[in-house]
DNA sequence: AGAAGAATTGACCGATTGGTCAAACTTATC
DNA sequence: GATAAGTTTGACCAATCGGTCAATTCTTCT
């Protein structure tokens, strides 16, 4: 009745493995942060010997810094959904909507990210002075257009963003603190629709000029 | 020229030891989280061996849960600032303006708060199915009769303080972020005072009834 | 089947971790 | 000024840290 070992491609393991130790290390830096984190735990999650991790991985910090990269990727994906030809309406609308949508599917990028940021941004730093910095800055041109044109209430949108990025990532580093409000229980499917249509109806009614 | 050595008293010395280790505590705590901070480095930053580390607190633990107390009293007194007998709007922007303020004010209060619920809040979880689900319950009931008396418009009131508790977070958890985005330097008193009453104006437009 | 390379792993390393301890020192009390 | 109590500190401890290594096993290719 013994079933014969199930034979695995090279490769096919090799992907596997790696794939294993990279989520297994992107749970443990999001619980415990970059110095909190040791490779023991990880290879724990990973279900491997420590010695195999540094096989893949060969320092912590190349496996953190895949992870962060990681993370970066997701966060540009996102970022492409503020559409500039949309009216202004919809394209707010869209965005905060792909970062809920964001903070739901993988809250554990948002809190790397998080403690990223609080431990000073040494590996992301560089990211935020160049490409996220262009990305707001150019954002911010759009908005104050749709401001001129009336479309939008007159405001300063970097602080617009950053309500956008804090109540979006709140969703994901906090939800531990909401689980207990919640009893016990994670957010349903259905409490998290409500919870992002009323973020956006908020947000919106707070930019959007009083209809006429 | 050699100046006679201070003599202190006994409970001047012990005060200003504790309060020296309970700062240094705090900033390594914030920076680095609970398992990532280390006595030998919040003893260096108090500027004494760590062995009388150890003498005023015996664990890193008691220390810690030290810290966490003190920025739980601090949440407390800033929630009493939403104020019941006030109309909707007096209330919110009151609440919002104490909370930014706070987040201005105890930046690293915050960020203690925002890593210990990274890492699943195992010491202040019991508070926060407590304390705070007791507060935020009494606090939606106002809410709840304020938008039936058509004074907020409708909503779930939970969602609303979250987003008020994301914003207000996010300015003192992502200052380094928005540090990047600002040229290297942090936000000037004139800039946060913008950004604060933008937030206020915001938030409040998106939950006031359009004016008739 | 056998050689060659890739992957796995237990044992191990020096450095760092939280914490202890006894000896020395300082302040308060009589 | 002597005794007691409170405080400070370097030396030290076992456990854990990130990382290494050589021996072994597995997969692939001829």
């Amino acid at each position: 009745m013994a079933s014969e070992p199930i034979r695995l491609s090279r490769s096919t393991t090799r992907e596997g493995r790696e794939k294993a130790i990279f989520e297994a290390a992107r749970s443990v830096f999001a619980e415990f942060g970059f110095k909190g984190a040791t490779t023991a735990e990880i290879a724990k999650r990973a279900e491997i010997p420590k010695a195999n991790l540094h096989y893949y991985f060969p320092t912590k910090e190349a496996l953190y810094r895949a992870v962060t990269e990681d993370v970066l990727t997701a966060w540009l994906e996102a970022a492409s959904s503020f559409d500039e030809s949309a009216d202004p309406q919809e394209a707010i609308a869209a965005y905060i909507g792909a970062k809920m949508d964001m903070a739901r599917a993988d809250p554990i990028g948002s809190r790397i990210w998080a403690s990223e940021i609080l431990r000073g941004a040494p590996v992301i730093g560089d990211f935020l002075e160049t490409t996220l910095l262009d990305w707001i800055k150019s954002r911010e041109t759009i908005i104050r257009r749709w401001i001129k044109a009336g479309k939008l209430v007159p405001m300063e949108p970097r602080y617009f963003f950053y309500m956008i990025w804090a109540t979006t990532q709140h969703y994901a580093d906090f939800e531990g603190q909401m689980v207990a409000l919640n009893g016990g229980k994670p957010l349903s499917n259905a409490q998290f629709e409500k919870a992002k249509a009323q973020v956006i109806e908020t947000l919106l009614r707070g930019v959007l000029p009083a209809e006429t």
